[in-house]
RNA sequence: GGAGGAGUGGCAGAGUGGUUGAAUGCGGCGGUCUUGAAAACCGUUGAGCGUGCGAGCGUUCCGGGGGUUCGAAUCCCUCCUCCUCCGCCA
């Protein structure tokens, strides 16, 4: 959500950022009813003025009957500041709404395009796709030939898009998660288990839409529960309503969590195997800083991921988010594609991490504020998230770059203390 | 699941219908004293919104929502959370 007063202030430059985001607005009637809002507050408070002048004096009545004149008075007038009240309500309930809908500004260097086609990129991992003496498998087909994961149990069990994970795919999952947890520990996260249901207002605040046509959430029946898309959820209602004190930020957390995604319309997409799930688990981090802070931690969380996915010898771009695929809340987004031989005809970048710098759209919705010693007031913070690691696709990227022609797969040198020092799984 | 109790400012804790945004203490900040510090003493110390160049003024907020009343932290209803005891259980 943006700020109203920024809104009314700059109106034009909010309209040409939705036409850049290709997200259609109503800023023209936005601004007219928070003319008549205005007003209308004038009037309510004014009543409400009056009303509180005469209840004071009503204490000091001389008489009854004079007590009573007053007592008329002011019933008057709250009824006159009960109805402005109402009418003032309606208009702030659809400003409200409108205001839901703007998306956020977008950071001035943002790629300007329709969709992902003007996605920029900026750079490459230290590994180049590797040159295959053999025909590659895909990760579907090197599972099967160890019996790694079981789609058809997921299905009986579940439905399409959901699977188990066996042996020694399960012990490849795990070490994955304990290098990226113990790696971003070293670097300052607290780690933190999340719940994986989540308040349906915490999801809006984040910007999700849970139980509308669109979702891309699971709703639990006949409660106000999601089940969560991504611990940024969780992550990010934790501190929903509380003021920081400003010297504890920035402010690093790195959340575990299972992620439940409905993919309504992504039917026919490409979708092979673990590439898109119903649950997946994640390893995201997410943080909470000042207004000056989040450029620097946006481009921190981008060369983590790097890192993360250089360590486990993957080959991956770094893309720089046009505006018209950046996400309601993102000023600016950056997404990491994995090299997957696999994939494709011969091989395909898949989205595998994605950093996005929200700055105080999400705190403005979730009223998450920072107070400054020594200055009056408090502001709001800004809220960062990336992914450290999503494991279905995370493994695909590890199954697919790093198979020998047997079908085993070499354990990148990173994992291997997670893995009892295993240099390779299969085979 | 059953029975009780409680939710007030950064914290602790008064306040049960009318200058109470809220006593008091602690903490924080400023000052006096001191070579410096401590102690002591004095002063100051919530946030949102509106309005004004500004000092300010107005308005809202005592877990959330609703109600009674001219007027609610204070009375009523409801929901939530926490604590204690009992039961059940991974």
């Amino acid at each position: 959500m943006l700020d109203r007063k920024y809104i009314v202030a700059n109106a034009s430059a909010v309209k040409a950022n939705c036409e850049n985001r290709n997200v259609p607005h109503e800023v023209d009637q936005l601004l007219e009813l928070e003319t008549q809002r205005r007003d209308m507050l004038r009037q309510v408070e004014e009543l409400n003025r009056q009303a509180n002048a005469v209840s004071k004096t009503i204490g000091q009545a001389k008489d009854e009957q004079e007590r009573e004149e007053r007592k008329a008075n002011g019933r008057d007038l709250r009824a006159q500041k009960d109805a402005a009240q109402t009418q003032h309500d309606e208009l702030d309930l659809k400003i409200r709404e409108l205001e839901l809908r703007l998306p956020n500004m977008a950071h001035p260097e943002a790629p300007i395009g329709e969709d992902d086609k003007s996605n920029l990129e900026l750079g490459r991992g230290k590994h180049a796709p590797r040159e295959f003496d053999f025909p590659p498998q895909d990760h579907v087909e090197i599972a099967k030939q160890w019996d790694w994961i079981d789609f058809e149990g997921g299905a009986r069990t579940s439905g399409a898009g959901f699977y188990f994970l066996k042996g020694d795919l399960v012990l490849l999952d795990l070490a994955i998660q304990q290098y990226a947890v113990s790696e971003l520990v070293r670097r300052g996260f607290i780690p933190m288990t999340t719940p994986d249901l989540a308040q349906d207002s915490i999801l809006e605040g984040i910007g999700f839409m849970p139980r509308g046509p669109e979702t891309q959430v699971y709703s639990i029946e006949n409660s106000n529960l999601s089940l969560i898309g991504t611990a940024e959820i969780t992550l990010g209602g934790l501190y929903s309503g509380e003021t920081f004190d400003a010297e504890t930020l920035p402010l690093k957390l790195c959340g575990i969590s299972h992620c439940f995604r409905t993919e309504a319309g992504a039917a026919g997409r490409a979708s092979k195997g673990l590439y898109r799930v119903h649950q997946f688990t994640k390893i995201e981090m997410f943080v909470f800083c000042l207004p000056d802070q989040s450029d620097a931690l946006h481009q921190e969380l981008k060369q983590i991921e790097c890192d993360l996915f250089d360590a486990i010898e993957v080959p991956f771009r770094v893309v720089d988010t046009a505006t018209g695929d950046l996400g309601g809340p993102a000023y600016r987004k950056y997404d990491l594609e994995a090299w997957m031989p696999g994939r494709g005809e011969a091989g395909e970048w898949g989205e595998v991490t994605s950093t996005s710098n929200c700055t105080d759209y999400q705190a403005r919705r979730l009223n998450v504020r920072y107070k400054q010693k020594e200055t009056k007031g408090t502001h709001f913070v800004h809220t960062l998230n990336g992914t450290a690691f999503a494991l279905s696709r995370a493994l695909i990227s590890v199954l697919e770059n790093h198979q020998n022609r047997d079908g085993s797969v070499n354990v990148p040198e990173a994992l291997q203390p997670y893995l009892s020092g295993r240099k390779q799984i299969g085979g």
